[in-house]
DNA sequence: TTCAGTATCTTGACCCATTCCAGAAAGTGG
DNA sequence: CCACTTTCTGGAATGGGTCAAGATACTGAA
C-alpha cells in the first residue's frame, strides 16, 4: 500500500496510482481517462494533486520533454533513462548505461550538490524511422 | 553571419540571435525583452519563429527542463550537458563526462536511430544550498 | 461505533506560455 | 529599381497547469 509512504488513502489517489502503474509514461489527460473509467466522478484537479502528491512522495516520477506535456511513471528508484522518439513522442525506458548510479557524476559539478541526473536519448522510434516518408 | 545557414538576414533574427549568445539560457521572456532593448518594436511573434527557425537550422539550442519555461543557449554542436538547481532554476553548463559523444550508445536502445543525447543533473546550485532554510 | 479535526476533493475561474491567423512590411535576386 | 517571396506585426485563441473557497471524506481516539 502507499500508506507506507506516510499518505492517507482516498479513492483517487488509488485509480491515480493504478493508472500510472498501468500506463507508464501517459500523460495527465490520459491519466484522467484512465482515472475516470474508474471514478467518473474525480476531478482534473485530484489528479493533478494526486500526481503532485505522489511525485513528492517518491511514488511516481514525473517526466516532461521539451515539447511535450508532463508525463508520469511508476518505475522508480532504480535510475533508467527514456529514449523519446522526435516524431511520434513515444517514450521507451532504457537502463542506465553505466551501472547503479555512477552517472550522477559529472565532469565538473560547478558547485551544486547533484542528486538526480537524468537522461533523455533523442532519435526515431522503429515504426517512425521506416515510415520517415520525408 | 548566420547567412551561411541559408536564411534571410532580417532585424528581428540578428537582435534575437545577438540576445542568446549574450545571455545563454535566458527564457523567451528575456529573450523578447533584451531584443527589445535593441528594436523596441518587435513582437513576441518574431522573437518565437526566429527562434524556432534559429533552432531548426542549429544555430541556438532548445532546453525545456521539466517544470520550466523553453530556455535557449548558443552553444551547439560541443554535446555539452546542464545542471538544473531545483530551488532557483540557475542552470549551468557542464562538458560530457564521458568525452566527445560516447552517451549517444544507450545501453539497449530499443531498435529506436538515437541521434542526440541530453543530460540533465538535478540538484541545488551552491547558493541554494547554503541558504537552504528548510 | 461515533466524533472531532484536518487533509483532501469539487467546482470554477484564472494565468500565462505558445500558437494561429490575416494583412502589412521587408529582404532577395535579377 | 522591381516583383516575388518570406517574414513580421498585431491581435486573438488555445490549452496545460495552477489558484481559491467551500464541501467532503479519511484518520485516530474515545
Amino acid at each position: 500500500m502507499l500508506r507506507g509512504a506516510g499518505l492517507r488513502v482516498t479513492r483517487p489517489r488509488v485509480a491515480v496510482l493504478g493508472a500510472v502503474h498501468a500506463h507508464p509514461h501517459a500523460d495527465t489527460d490520459s491519466i484522467i481517462g484512465a482515472v475516470r473509467r474508474d471514478l467518473p466522478k474525480v476531478s482534473h484537479q485530484a489528479v493533478y494533486d494526486s500526481l503532485h502528491t505522489l511525485t513528492a512522495a517518491g511514488l511516481v516520477r514525473r517526466i516532461q520533454p521539451s515539447g511535450s506535456v508532463a508525463r508520469y511513471e511508476s518505475r522508480v528508484g532504480d535510475n533508467h533513462h527514456h529514449i523519446v522518439c522526435r516524431s511520434c513522442g513515444t517514450i521507451a525506458d532504457a537502463d542506465c548505461a553505466v551501472g547503479e548510479a555512477p552517472c550522477l557524476t559529472a565532469s565538473d559539478d560547478r558547485g551544486f550538490s547533484i542528486d538526480e541526473a537524468e537522461v533523455i536519448y533523442w532519435g526515431l522510434c522503429p515504426d517512425c524511422s521506416t515510415t520517415q516518408s520525408s
